[in-house]
This record gives C-alpha cells, sequence and structure tokens, in this order.
RNA sequence: GGGCGGGUAGCUCAGUUGGGAGAGCAUCGGCCUUACAAGCCGAGGGUCACAGGUUCAAGCCCUGUUCCGCCCA
C-alpha cells in the first residue's frame, strides 16, 4: 500500500487555492508567440472593468476555459487572452458617485484630474473580476492581460479612427440622437432599451389662423409641441382632401406653422394629422429635411426646457409634460386623452428616459462595413454556433443604421480630431498636430468627446496581440478559433468585430462564434438584483467548491436552452465530485506503481469491458466538445465515472483485488485500474480541473500537471483501449442476469443479507459459457450462496424466475416464497411483455411496413419479435408453474 | 406589428440523418455490503401543448391553433 491514500472526502478550498497558484507559477496558461503545434486561440470577451462576477461570466468563461484545456490536452498551442474593458458611461458613473460622496462633481474636478481620479480607482479596486475569474479556474495566459486604455489599445484605436475618417467611413453630423438627460451623453441605438409602458395619447387641437376648427393631431410627449414647427398630413387622406388652410397655430406658442403633406403619415393612427418636431423625433427630422423646414430645440441636453420653449424655460421635461397639459385644457384645445400602450426608450446604463434630440455628433459608416461582414459569414469563413443565430445576425446587418460613436464623457478615448480657430479646418491625425496644415495657425482645439466603449471592443481580437504592429503573437493566433459569448452581446459586440475585423486584418476575427444562452433562476427568470433572486457564484464556489459548480454549468449548458441555476443542481454535482474522489481513493489503495500494459488474452471480461466503455466515452467527449456540445460531453464523463466504473467495474473488480485469483489475474485488474482512472482523469479535467489535478498527483507514475497530459484517443501507449463488442456483450449478459437476481430480491422483499441459489437454464451454449466461465462475479455481486448453469430441463421448485434473453433465472426461494407475490410480479412482466409484443405484431402484419420500409428495419422488427416471443413463451410456463404450486 | 426559441415523468431538462420515450433530482420499498449514507440495491411514474396533414412508420417533417420567453420596430 502507498502512502497515496486519499481523504475521506473531498475538500475543495485548499486543493483549489494550492494548484491555481502551481499552475500560475509553473507557467502553464502561457502562450508561446511561435511554435510547431497547431494554434488554439480564444479572446476574452472583457468583462466590465466596474464589474463583479456573475452567473452569466462564470458561465461564459467556464465554456471557454473547457476548450482551452482541452485543447492543451490535445496537444494545442494554447492562448486565452484576458482583459477588462474600460466600460466609458458605467466606469465614469462609479467614480462621479464616489464624487457625490464627497459633495464634488467632476467639473470642479476638471477633466485631467477627474481622468487622474478614475485611474486611480481602477488601480484600487479596478479589475476585482479578474481573481474573481481565476477562482472559476479560468486558464487565461494572465502575463498578456490587456485593458482597452493600455496604450498600446488606445493606438489601435486611433489608427483605426483615422483610417476610417480617411476612407470617408467615419464623420460628423447633426442627427437626431438618443440622447440620456441623466448621463449626459449621447447613445448609440444598440445602447437604448424599449420597455413596454402604460401612458396616454393626447389629441390636441392646433386651430387656424382665423381662430375656427383647425387640425388635431395625438401625441404621447405633449411638451414636445413647444418645438413644432409644422403639421403634416397624409395626401391621399379623403378627411383633409377640403382643406384650405394653409398653416395653423401651434398653441401654447402663437407660432404660425404650416400645414404640410407626407406620405409618411399613417391615417391610421390618431387622426391623421401628425405634429412634427425635427429636433426630437428622428422621423420627424426625415420629414423636415425634405420639406426644407426649421428645428427648434426645446428640450436641452439637461432634459430641461430652453430658451425657446417661452415660459416654460427651464422646467423639466416631465414637469413642462404636466404645465402644457394643464395650459391647453386651459384653453379648450386638449380635445381627448386615451390611454395607449407603447415602448419608451430607457438608457441601458442608468434606465433614464431617452430623449430623441438634435446634435452633431460622430458616426461611422455602417454599410460597408456591415456588408463585408454578412459576406463573410455567407461564405462560411465564420460559423455562428447554434445556426439559429445567423438569421438573427444578418437580419441586424442588413438593416444596420450609421453607428454614433461619440460620447459626451471623460473617460474613454479622445477623439483625435482637431478644429483650427483660425481657418476652421478639421485636421484628424495618428499624432497630436502642433499647427493646422492649412493656415498653420496653433490655435487648435481638440474634440472633447470620447468613444463608445464598443468602439475600442470592436478592436479587441487584434488590438490585444499588438496591432498595428505586426507581431508574432498575430501571426501565430490570428484569426482566433472561436469567440464564446452569449447572444445579448451578439450585435454590440460580436458583429462590430467582425466588422473591425475584415476591414483592418483583412480576414475574420474568429472561425467560430460560439452563443451560448443566458443564465437565469430556477423558476426561469432572469436573475437581478431589484428580484432579489441573483445567485453569487462566489458563493456557490464557497459552498460547493469550484468543480461542482463548474460541471452543473456544463452538464446543464445545452445548445439554445437557457442554464437554469439553482444551488440544488450544484449539490447533486458535488456528489458528483465526491464519487470520483472516492473511486479514486479505492483505487489507489490497490495501485502503487505504473503498471505495463497487460496482453490482451490476460484480461478478464470486466477488464475489457471497462477499456471498451472507456475508448467509447473518449469518442463521445471528443466530438461533442468539437462541435460545442458541452452537455453531451458532461452528460456522457457522468455516466461512464458513475454507472460504469463505479456501478460495475470497481466492484467486478473486487473479487479479484481481494480474492485468491493469483498474482497475475490481480496484477491484470490492477494494470486496467490504474490505466483507466488515469485517462478518465485527463477527460475530467477541461470540467473539474482541481479535483482531477489532485488526484493525479497521488497517482503513480503520473508526471507533472494534468494540464500537460496527453488526450486518451491521442496517446500511443492505449493500444489497449479499444472498442471490444464481444466484451460489451458479454458483460450485457452479465449485467443483466444479476440484475434479474435482485430484481427478484428487491420485489419479493428478500434481505441482501440472505444469500440465494440460483440456476440458470439456458440452451444457448455461448450463454452458458458465458454465464459459467463468470459465475464468481455473479455469485459476488448478486450476493449467491450458488450459481447452477445447466441446459433447459426440470424446472427448480418453489423458485422465483426471470427471463432474460434466450435464459431463464431462478431464485430458489425453498419454503420462503410467497406464492402469490410472484404470481404478481410475473403477471406484472406479463403485462409489458404483451404490450410489446402487440407493437410488433402489429407491424409485422402490416403488408406496406413489410414492403416498404428498408431491409435491416424490418430483420430487426423480426429478430424482436423472436425475442419477444421466446420470452412469452417461458414466462407463461412459469407462470403456471407457479400458479399450480399455489393451488395446492 | 415582424422575427426567433420553447411546451416531453411531480420538478429541471436530454432526445442531430423519422424506425425500441430517456437522465438527474424528487417519490416509494429495502440496506451501516471492508472507496463512498455526499452512499448501495430495487420500484413506480409520460395521449411527447392541441388539431390536422405527409409517411408503411412522427416527440422528430409540413400546416394551423394556443400558451410562455426573448429580440427587433
Amino acid at each position: 500500500m502507498s502512502n497515496n491514500v486519499l481523504d475521506k472526502g473531498y475538500e475543495p478550498h485548499d486543493v483549489e487555492k494550492r494548484w491555481y497558484r502551481y499552475w500560475e507559477k509553473e507557467g502553464l496558461f502561457a502562450a508561446e508567440p511561435e511554435s510547431d503545434r497547431p494554434s488554439f486561440s480564444i479572446v476574452i470577451p472583457p468583462p466590465n472593468v466596474t464589474g463583479v462576477l456573475h452567473m452569466g461570466h462564470a458561465l461564459n468563461n467556464v465554456l471557454q476555459d473547457i476548450l482551452c484545456r482541452y485543447r492543451r490536452n490535445k496537444g494545442d498551442n494554447v492562448l486565452w487572452m484576458p482583459g477588462t474593458d474600460h466600460a466609458g458611461i458605467a466606469t465614469q458613473n462609479v467614480v462621479e458617485r464616489q464624487l457625490a460622496q464627497e459633495g464634488k462633481d467632476r467639473h470642479q474636478l476638471g477633466r485631467e484630474k477627474f481622468i487622474e481620479r478614475v485611474w486611480q480607482w481602477r488601480e484600487q479596486s479596478g479589475g476585482a473580476i479578474i481573481n474573481q475569474l481565476k477562482r472559476l479556474g479560468a486558464s487565461c495566459d494572465w502575463d498578456r492581460e490587456r485593458f482597452t486604455m493600455d496604450e498600446g489599445l488606445s493606438r489601435a484605436v486611433r489608427k483605426v479612427f483615422v483610417r476610417l475618417y480617411e476612407e470617408g467611413l467615419i464623420f460628423q453630423g447633426d442627427y437626431i440622437i438618443n440622447w440620456c438627460p441623466r448621463c449626459h451623453t449621447a447613445l448609440a441605438d444598440l445602447e437604448v432599451e424599449h420597455e413596454e409602458l402604460d401612458a396616454h395619447l393626447y389629441y390636441i387641437r392646433y386651430p387656424f389662423p382665423d381662430g375656427e376648427g383647425g387640425i388635431t393631431v395625438a401625441t404621447t410627449r405633449p411638451e414636445t409641441m413647444l418645438g413644432d414647427t409644422a403639421v403634416a398630413i397624409n395626401p391621399e387622406d379623403e378627411r383633409y382632401s377640403g382643406l384650405r388652410h394653409e398653416t395653423v397655430i401651434l398653441p401654447l406658442m402663437n407660432r404660425e406653422i404650416p400645414v404640410i403633406r407626407d406620405a409618411y403619415v399613417d391615417t391610421s393612427f390618431g387622426t391623421g394629422g401628425l405634429k412634427v418636431t425635427p429636433a426630437h423625433d428622428p422621423n420627424d427630422f426625415e420629414i423636415a429635411r425634405r420639406h426644407d423646414l426649421p428645428a427648434v430645440k426645446a428640450i436641452g441636453d439637461d432634459g430641461r426646457m430652453t430658451a425657446e420653449t417661452g415660459r416654460f424655460e427651464g422646467l423639466d421635461r416631465f414637469e413642462c409634460r404636466e404645465a402644457v397639459l394643464n395650459a391647453l385644457r386651459d384653453e379648450g384645445l386638449l380635445e381627448k386623452i386615451d390611454p395607449l400602450h407603447h415602448s419608451v426608450g430607457h438608457c441601458y446604463r442608468c434606465r433614464t428616459v431617452i430623449e430623441p434630440n438634435l446634435s452633431r455628433q460622430w458616426f461611422v459608416k455602417a454599410k460597408p462595413l456591415a456588408d463585408k461582414a454578412m459576406k463573410a459569414v455567407r461564405k462560411g469563413q465564420t460559423r455562428i454556433i447554434p445556426e439559429m443565430w445567423t438569421k438573427t445576425y444578418f437580419d441586424w446587418l442588413e438593416n444596420i443604421r450609421d453607428w454614433c460613436i461619440s460620447r459626451q464623457i471623460w473617460w474613454g478615448h479622445q477623439i483625435p480630431a482637431w478644429t483650427c480657430q483660425e481657418c476652421g479646418e478639421q485636421i484628424v491625425a495618428m499624432e497630436d498636430p502642433a499647427a493646422c496644415p492649412e493656415c498653420r495657425s496653433t490655435k487648435l482645439i481638440q474634440e472633447t468627446d470620447v468613444l463608445d466603449t464598443w468602439f475600442s471592443s470592436a478592436l479587441w481580437p487584434f488590438s490585444t496581440m499588438g496591432w498595428p504592429d505586426e507581431t508574432k503573437l498575430l501571426k501565430t493566433f490570428y484569426p482566433t478559433s472561436v469567440l464564446v459569448t452569449g447572444f445579448d452581446i451578439l450585435f454590440f459586440w460580436v458583429a462590430r468585430m467582425m466588422m473591425m475585423g475584415i476591414h483592418f486584418m483583412g480576414d475574420v476575427p474568429f472561425k467560430d462564434v460560439y452563443v451560448h444562452a443566458l443564465v437565469r433562476d430556477e423558476s426561469g427568470q432572469k436573475m437581478s438584483k431589484s428580484k432579489g433572486n441573483v445567485i453569487d457564484p462566489l458563493q456557490v464556489i464557497e459552498g460547493y467548491g469550484t468543480d461542482a459548480f463548474r460541471f452543473t454549468l456544463a452538464a446543464f449548458a445545452a445548445q439554445g436552452r437557457d442554464v437554469k441555476m439553482s444551488e440544488k443542481r450544484v449539490e447533486g454535482y458535488r456528489h458528483f465530485i465526491n464519487k470520483l474522489w472516492n473511486a479514486a481513493r479505492f483505487a489507489l489503495m490497490h495501485i502503487d506503481r505504473p503498471y505495463p500494459e497487460i496482453p490482451f488474452d490476460r484480461l478478464s471480461l470486466p477488464d475489457r469491458w471497462i477499456l471498451s466503455r472507456l475508448r467509447q466515452v473518449t469518442g463521445t467527449v471528443e466530438e461533442a466538445l468539437e462541435s460545442y456540445r458541452y452537455n453531451d460531453a458532461a452528460g456522457a464523463l457522468y455516466q461512464f465515472v458513475w454507472h460504469e466504473f463505479c456501478d460495475w467495474y470497481l466492484e467486478a473488480a473486487k473479487p479479484t483485488l481481494y480474492g485468491d485469483s493469483g498474482e497475475a489475474a490481480r496484477d491484470a485488474t490492477k494494470s486496467v485500474l490504474w490505466r483507466v482512472l488515469r485517462e478518465t482523469l485527463i477527460l475530467l479535467h477541461p470540467f473539474t480541473p482541481f479535483v482531477t489535478e489532485e488526484i493525479w498527483s497521488k497517482l503513480p507514475g503520473a508526471e507533472g500537471s494534468i494540464m500537460r497530459a496527453v488526450f486518451p484517443a491521442d496517446n500511443p501507449d492505449n493500444a489497449s483501449i479499444t472498442a471490444d463488442a464481444d466484451a460489451e456483450s458479454e458483460m450485457q449478459l452479465i449485467i443483466d442476469v444479476i440484475t434479474g437476481v435482485r430484481n427478484i430480491r428487491g420485489e419479493m422483499n428478500i434481505a441482501p443479507s440472505q444469500e440465494l441459489r440460483v440456476t440458470v437454464q439456458t440452451a444457448d451454449s455461448g450463454i452458458f459459457r458465458t454465464v459459467e466461465n463468470h459465475a464468481a462475479i455473479i455469485r459476488e455481486l448478486a450476493r449467491l450462496d450458488s450459481l447452477t448453469v445447466e441446459e433447459p430441463g426440470e424446472r427448480p421448485r418453489s423458485a422465483a424466475t426471470a427471463v432474460i434473453e434466450s435464459a431463464t433465472i431462478f431464485v430458489s426461494l425453498e419454503g420462503v416464497i410467497d406464492f402469490r407475490q410472484e404470481i404478481k410480479r410475473l403477471e406484472k412482466e406479463m403485462g409489458k411483455l404483451e404490450k410489446e409484443l402487440s407493437g410488433v405484431n402489429k407491424k409485422l402484419n402490416n403488408e406496406d411496413f413489410l414492403a416498404k420500409a428498408p431491409e435491416d428495419v424490418v430483420e430487426k422488427v423480426r429478430e424482436k419479435h423472436q425475442v419477444f416471443q421466446e420470452k412469452h413463451r417461458k414466462l407463461q410456463a412459469n407462470l403456471e408453474k407457479i400458479r399450480e404450486l399455489e393451488s395446492r
């Protein structure tokens, strides 16, 4: 016996800390910039530097880690590029809140000091999430960790901006953008979250100049009327066919505004009269362009009414809504209020209601880039998995609009554009210009806006590898092998990386995109702080260990379906980890050295069987991971470890290990035990890295880290691990016999301690031999006093019976048999069988089936019919016999 | 309004060329059997949302209905 005996239960905490430190110290996560081995690379979806680890991160990173660890075992040179995102608005908000607590705001500090302060914050508390990722076991190449505001990445951002500007793909212009009055910045369309709300539709009459009649318009935002510059009707609208007036009076403002005719107006909505507010509605903005209407900005950037609104100036937009309604009521112009359910845009960072606002901003002309991004997927250069997301990807790209990239905040990449104070020239350049190239003036003012954080994220797959320099890393690892991400950032991030990657690298950023689902709570609700249903991954890790948590995520990560998480499920998989631990504990009590491969003819049936099963599960894991079916891989391993290796192999090996079958037989079994445990650990390692490394370290002959182990299928030493159909079918027979006896024991309420006498009758010489040869295993596992194998003949007296394929099992119950119980049991069995038999008969009596079904299917059904009939005959005989005995 | 996904055992879900309805948990019965009571052995439980259709054959393919969830407008 060795000194490698494991403790009685697996205690994850110390083990996890110890091994993670070891892996880091040994440089096991490090990628080689150049290598003869195949490359495998993933860039991490960079979490916000403000973030704390949530279930979404956990799932996302565990799935990546599984792939990376698997690939390392497969012999690849793996780069998992880590890092964080500067999260412009979110981070600025955090630091601003801090300032507020000190009674200050960022304007008092000034831009430079404020940015200094943000960096300070990042040094101290930013990036906590990195350490949390490490608790998950994430095997990122941490020495290469990047941050979107790093010098290198900032250079990439600048380069991209300048080039797109020079190519005319970045431009500045006045358009309606989404304005968050609280964050005080423009947002991209994507950054607006629509929410269904109960609201009101207000009908307001705009009188004709002569004071009589007028046109009634309907609106949900009456305060915007103060900025109206026209009323529009559809030229086809019969209700207005007799209209003679060319203008109406804008109420409250007493401004005369034109009545225009535009086909855009929806005749079925409201009254058919549309108020036109060019500065606060994108559609109105377009109408105004067509009709050359002025734009009046009624709502300011702070969400308060502007000087253009006369007596309403300075009111908050929602206060103003009430004030306007009251004033209209007073003048008798508010005709009707209808309830209306409609969707309202909110800021994705602070939930404030978005105000569409006319503003001068920077945009990326998205269409040309989007076209290339679509083409790459169409041509199969990038695969999106599961495939259903491809459609979503195309839909968005096909309808893409120009991307507003300027943000009126301070934390971020400042736009490298300058305006000359003398001649008005606009300069966009890699290097800060000293003087205007047109007039040589040095009075240059830099654009104060910064870029959308997603602008820098879009460059992540190549900026992190050193672009714009031509680095070895890029050469070796770009395009990356796969991007693993949630569908919620398919547009935000994935599509934009595709656009930028193709444009700047001339190649797609990743070959595969694996889109995983969201993690929800156990009832399928989205986890959110306000609902109070958040499960903290770190607490799960504390409670159950990282491996159990990881295995749970993998086991539930079925493609296209959300992961519903509950601690109870994790608990179940903790049991699995413990089961593995104890199986290893058992094995290590018996194996004390690495064993040479044993010649085939010296292996026992269970030995051959478990090797065959191992071969099978290895293939399943390989295939499943290659196609991102994590749950299949996890499920196959669970089944193999628990229900094949533990339930059958270890139990079947015990007679050999404990009994007196001799040194040679014992060594053969020990050899297989050692080999199967070793290979199983490697297969499990990507899912449960810690426990497998811990066991590995105690395994005789296992050298170094399991991270460096060779995947079973690739190891030339594993010649004995082959598929063995004979062993599988023979072992299945043994299992069936044992299960048959156990079944009788259970249903007849026979104590497990009571040893039984069993006779197996069969006319099949193959079965006869197999049962006879492995009688010892059957006796042990079914707890038998004696096992007799014989040809069909006299039926043993007072026996309960079980019928399996081509054999009948008799369990002698002399004196203790309960006839009525046995009759009930057999009748139940009979019922099941008859149902199956009738199904098969129906098919065989159907001529169409016989004529049209493929030959092999028909043959299979015929065989089944034979088996069922045989079984039926035997059951019938047994039943008759028992009935006869009972009636005496 | 448009699009996508889902409805399978009490619960959570697998089910990939259409040909035997499965797992885990829960439930019930029996076990301290020398790796493991975080365990072992056994059992019960489903009109595969509904209605049509294609087919010799449908959980799977087609059409419609219904309910739930998500995305876009």
